[in-house]
DNA sequence: ACTTCGCGTAAGTTGAGACTTACGCTTTTA
DNA sequence: TAAAAGCGTAAGTCTCAACTTACGCGAAGT
């Protein structure tokens, strides 16, 4: 999960995702779509094999890539927990200062604790 | 975007974020939370504020942050774009297999092209 | 006015990462 | 079996980023 984070973080390897979203593609016809050379893109399809983001298939002296649909789906729900427990931390937050508000309210010792 | 999603790389920047979703903290108690120097936390705060992941309030020689639930919930659906993209294509391009089968189990034309 | 507090910033170091060129490996083809 | 195709890997360069220590700055207390 940290490695698929940082991979999808650098722009050239989001572009490769995309591109090997709905089809793979043999490394080359993917390098070639790029403006740097064909090493570069071999280093970057292996950091995003390394987290896991795609597929390799080996025919004769062709690799073939493709985006892994599963990955793409935890990163995406790691995102959207992120954001649950951001909601639930504040709405507990919330209630917390209603309930101490409603304290301050009726007594005086709470009410001196509130200026400092 | 581009910066939110770098910022968020970091393991260290996401755990300062966490520290701040439900409650504003002055710098110097966010750092005391972490094993590095508080210039270190300064800097990745700085990175976070300029990502627009965090508020920054100034009271007195203090500085409080807090994080941004607006900027998190772009993240997210940065995110979510980016699947119902790839679920979209997904979709198209196996109609467009369904339709390539048709035609070949049709015309012998088809059937030559489809061996090689 | 002087000091202390709570910070950010400057400058330097170190390691990571995005590239390059050179090379080597495996599979197909002539 | 020799050559070529299609790759990955090694090694080196350069930029960036995550730290460190040293310093500076404005606000608050004395």
């Amino acid at each position: 999960m940290e490695a698929a984070l940082k991979a999808i973080a650098e722009p050239r390897r989001r572009a490769i995702l995309r591109l090997i979203w709905d089809r793979e593609l043999p490394a080359g016809e993917i390098a070639s779509q790029f403006d740097v050379t064909r090493p570069a893109i071999s280093q970057h399809l292996r950091v995003l094999r390394e987290a896991d983001l795609i597929d390799e298939r080996r025919e004769g002296t062709r690799r073939y890539y493709r985006t892994r649909p599963d990955t793409m789906a935890d990163l995406r729900r790691f995102m959207e927990n992120m954001w649950d427990e951001s909601l639930e931390r504040l709405k507990f937050a919330a209630e917390f200062e209603e309930a101490k508000q409603k304290r301050a309210s009726g007594s005086p010792e709470d009410r001196k604790r509130r200026i400092h």
